[in-house]
DNA sequence: TCTAGCGGTCGAACA
DNA sequence: GACCGCTAGA
């Protein structure tokens, strides 16, 4: 420990010796704010504070868990346990799990991914019969959680404003929060606000955990949005023992409500806070972070800050141009090859990263075919995949009986012979008698419109729910189960019905059994293994740490990308309309925070940054020409140098025929 | 009630 | 190119 103290610049020091009362740590890029985050809670601990008393929150689950094995490192010889390193997500889940009975939530409730919330939302769309094709529920629930994040209640909302878009939302927007909670579920952003409603509501709990956190922190406090905000400052309490770190030219989710209006007015709402700037830069090499700062000094909206490296300038920043995607990733991927052999770097020196999450498949194929191990961060990952949630749906309707919405997706899957009118009416009945929909499949007998052979499938979908559900609750050998369960409702024989061709449905029964070996390690490595927290996992993309195989090339979006750091970074599709993103112009400020994006991924790069834009790319199935962004312009000429594509790779040309075949092939194995 | 086939659409990023 | 919703026909 004190090592590592001694490891830090005096401003650092100061950061992390500053225990008491607010205190504001503003820097830029690869200063060492996460470091002073870590060494501050260990520091903590090792004066005495016990490490049930400190909270550090982080923006992902990622880097939560990064963190804390940082954290643990450092505490090895006090043999002292880590203190809580959350997102505020997770942290505000575990609240709700434990007060959950003062704010009317029951048992085992659901956490809707983005997905369910738009089945929802249309559902009760098409039940108030205001379903408009033209509104899509996407962006009905963009205006949701928009009114949500600024605190605005469905019997508070302006209804003032007439434009179809907002008639819509003023009557899906109740509808929606009530559906939510007949269902017993919750989205993303009710974990906190129903944790803020708990602590106005019921102030001694609030106090209670103001007692138990008197040590707050927070990485990434730029991107923090109103409710989290709130949150803080509730927790902080009286003692304001608060401490945040953040950098506003990194502020890249004005989407999700970031309001960079925390970190400005920072120092007024929380009076007597101490603000420490961090100006040395160890990460980057100089044309790197000269290009970087170049570049954000265009935007006007900033604090000022200096940022200088004692390294020397290094290699030029490379920019080239490929013919289309194809040879962009042809090149990259040759290019990262020749690194490896030629400066001794290892693959997981690397990182490609994007702009759209769709960008790493063209990657994804080049790096297979040439054999270099690769992990995509973020992005749909297997637990998307539509065989995948279809389990995890009859896993929640077992945990969680009043989940319609997952209901209504197994109902009939595989086909059992309850078809869409059936469905429809039950539905119509559960609504009008107001009972959860599971109970009139139990129920279906007798009902009108609905013949005697539709009621007992019904019923029998229904009891044998019941019966998973007394066993899955027991919490012990449930991959046992859900082999049982796959077993039972004939999932293999359903796919291999569903997809013709043998290939495609292996490998779909290879993600199936994947599934299952995946809640196994859940069972075998948690120390109290239940359904419930295995379906929490899902939810919060919080996978145990040995799932989480880091190695290989790094692929990630720019969003994903920050906080993160490679000894080389290559920036894809650095094209106009990708970066800055054609759809982020017509919001105010836009193109500035594309800015921002791009300072963040070129501020990932230690050593190398090469940044590689097309001549076209095929988009929506068809070619369009791509210029080179505006970006790239804006960073000095003496530190860039633009590199030939075009026979940089003499064996690329001669394999072109093999990479058309082996391209499907690997597209085959990818889309699986 | 289910399936195949057609046509329209396309707003990315994350917990 | 991929996904969704609709329609015709079994
Ligand atoms: N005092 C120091 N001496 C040497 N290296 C340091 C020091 N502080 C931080 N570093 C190193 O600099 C790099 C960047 O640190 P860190 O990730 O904490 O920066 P950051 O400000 O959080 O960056 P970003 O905002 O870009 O995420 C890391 O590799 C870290 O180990």
């Amino acid at each position: 420990m004190d090592k590592y103290i001694l490891s830090l610049n005096p401003a650092q020091k100061e950061a992390v010796t500053t225990t008491e009362g607010p205190l504001l740590v503003l820097a830029g890029a690869g200063s060492g704010k996460t470091r002073v985050i870590t060494a501050r809670s260990a520091y903590l601990i090792y004066k005495g504070v016990p490490s049930a008393s400190i909270v550090a929150v982080t923006f992902t689950n990622r880097a939560a868990r990064e963190m804390r094995e940082r954290i643990t490192a450092l505490l090895r010889k006090s043999r002292s346990n880590p203190p809580t390193v959350s997102t505020f997500h997770s942290l505000c889940l575990q609240i709700l799990r434990k007060e959950m009975k003062h704010i009317g939530l029951r048992k085992n409730f659901t956490i809707y991914s983005a997905s369910e919330q738009a089945a929802l939302l249309k559902n009760l769309l098409l039940d108030i019969s205001v379903y408009n094709k033209q509104f899509k529920p996407e962006v009905i629930l963009e205006r949701i959680g928009r009114l949500k994040n600024s605190f605005t209640s469905p019997e508070d909302m302006d209804s003032t404003e007439d434009d179809p878009l907002s008639i819509i939302v003023a009557r899906a927007y109740p509808e929606y929060q009530k559906t939510l909670r007949t269902m017993n579920a919750v989205d993303f952003d009710d974990l906190l606000l129903l944790v803020i409603e708990l602590f106005r509501k019921v102030p001694g709990i609030l106090d209670e955990y103001r007692e138990r956190f008197r040590y707050i922190m927070v990485d990434e406090y730029q991107d923090t949005n109103r409710v989290q905000y709130t949150l803080l400052k509730l927790l902080a309490g009286k003692r304001k023992n608060l401490c945040v770190v953040g950098d506003d030219d990194q502020s890249v989710y004005s989407w999700r409500g970031a309001n960079l209006g925390n970190i400005l007015d920072f120092e007024d709402d929380f009076k007597g806070t101490k603000v420490i700037r961090l100006e040395q830069n160890y990460r980057s090499m100089g044309n790197i972070l000269e290009a970087a700062n170049s570049l954000i000094t265009k935007n006007s909206r900033r604090m000022e800050k200096s940022l200088w490296t004692s390294e020397g300038a290094g290699p030029t920043i490379k920019i080239m141009k490929a013919l289309d995607g194809e040879g962009e990733a042809v090149f990259v991927v040759s290019k990262i090859l020749h690194l490896i052999n030629s400066k001794k770097l290892s693959c997981e020196d690397f990182a490609i990263i994007y702009r759209a999450n769709v960008f790493s498949r063209l990657f994804e194929v080049e790096l297979r075919r040439k054999k270099i191990p690769y992990t995509v961060i973020g992005g749909t990952s297997y637990f998307d995949r539509k065989e995948v949630k279809d389990l995890a749906a009859y896993m929640k309707i077992i945990l969680n009986r009043y989940d319609d919405v997952n209901l209504l997706r197994i109902a009939n899957l595989p086909r059992r012979g309850i078809g869409i009118t059936s469905i429809g009416k039950l539905h119509d009945h559960a609504g009008n008698k107001n009972i959860p929909l599971i109970d009139a499949f139990s129920n279906a007998s007798g009902m009108e419109g609905i013949n005697e052979k539709t009621a007992s499938k019904a019923d029998a979908l229904a009891n044998m729910l019941k019966r998973y559900r007394s066993a899955f609750l027991k919490g012990k050998g449930m991959a046992k189960l859900l082999s049982g369960l796959i077993e039972e409702i004939g999932f293999h024989e359903h796919i291999r019905n569903f997809y013709k061709t043998d290939d495609v449905a292996v490998k779909r029964i290879d993600n199936v059994n994947a599934f299952v070996e995946s809640l196994k390690y859940y069972e075998e490595n948690e120390k109290s293994p239940s359904l419930q927290g295995f379906i929490e996992t899902l939810a919060l993309d919080d996978k145990p740490e040995k799932e989480q195989e880091k190695s290989g090339v790094t692929l990630v979006s720019l969003h994903s990308s920050k906080g993160l750091e490679f000894p080389v970074v290559f920036i894809v599709g650095v094209e106009e309309d990708m970066i800055p993103h054609s759809k982020s112009l017509d919001d105010e400020g836009g193109l500035e925070e594309e800015r921002r994006l791009m300072y963040v991924g070129i501020t990932r790069a230690m050593r190398e940054l090469f940044l590689t834009y097309t001549a076209c790319r095929i988009k929506y199935g068809t070619k369009t020409v791509s210029s080179p962004s505006q970006f790239i312009a804006e960073m000095p000429d003496e530190i860039i140098e633009h590199i030939e594509t075009e026979c940089a790779d003499e064996e690329a040309s001669a394999e072109e025929i093999d990479i058309k075949e082996e391209y499907e092939k690997v597209m085959a194995i990818l889309n699986s």
